[in-house]
DNA sequence: GCATCATTGATGATGCGTCAACTACCGGTT
DNA sequence: AACCGGTAGTTGACGCATCATCAATGATGC
């Protein structure tokens, strides 16, 4: 029952092999990274990274935006860490409606510990294995890859 | 509230986000792709792949380790799958117990509209935006990162 | 001043993936 | 035969992501 597609070429089916298998192997890897230190997950270190960027929390639809998540996505998640601790809802000190969203010590004790492990994880995984013009090179790459995914989706 | 970490150098930061965002967009790109003609999800087509690339059905076992699965998410999948009409379970050919798993002629139709269209879709988001060097050079990238992440997780 | 509409955000339903039981069945041992 | 341990696979519960829908709060037109 063999399925007569013209599959890639051998050199294509490798590359495309290896770029699966770092989707594939690298979220695994950072996720026990992190929740090894702090019972983060990637989702929560995405969020509280870009809440304790600024000085001070961020409007709803700013967090959402910057981290480019759907509302609903990010109301649900907020609810979860909410829960554990991690954010609180506060009045917008603008006065209008909308959610304020900011970090609680707990949330931010958990970044602060995680953030130094994380960042060493990536390096050891992605950034320390390739020499200077290589990691140049794969930049170039993937950002040329990016360019079609984005004329892909506008 | 800023976090006081090391962050990558800028040239690190930069490839991280390439990284990242291929990382992000592909799934989408192919999962609309696949969607689009037969409603096939991403997981339906690497076990429908799997399965197809023998002349006859799979042992469970063996469709499993294929695929990379643990043992109830294939469950989980099949029972899913059978219910719209996919994969059949049928009794093993070689008598003894286990499970073997067929594909039924809807699910072989819809992996053989799938098929030619996914591999284009791969071939113009990856392929062929980089040249046959850039491709080997990509290839190279990223088995390298391959390694360090099967070193990680033994 | 109020009716209408868009924005902002929350909620419920559904599907997927993981973990931890749980069942069933085969093989060997006593 | 009865027992037992390991293999094969299923099931249930839970967390997460997405989609559709709902409620409340603005802004705008008349």
């Amino acid at each position: 029952m063999k399925v007569k597609t013209r599959w890639l070429t051998p050199p294509g089916q490798r590359a495309w092999r290896a770029v699966v298998g770092v989707h594939q192997g690298l979220p695994g890897v950072l996720a026990r990274a992190l929740q090894d230190c702090g019972n983060l997950s990637i989702t929560d270190y995405v969020v509280l990274v870009a809440l304790t960027d600024g000085p001070d929390g961020l409007h709803f639809q700013d967090l959402a935006s910057t981290v480019q998540w759907e509302w609903s996505r990010m109301s649900h998640h907020l609810r979860r860490m909410a829960k554990r601790g991690l954010v609180t809802r506060e009045e917008c000190p603008k006065g209008g409606r909308g959610a304020h969203v900011v970090v609680t010590p707990g949330g931010c004790a958990a970044i602060e510990t995680a953030a130094p492990r994380h960042v060493a994880t990536v390096r050891r995984l992605v950034i320390d294995p390739l020499s200077p013009e290589e990691l140049d090179m794969l930049t170039v790459l993937c950002e040329r890859i990016l360019g079609r995914l984005e004329a892909d989706r506008p």
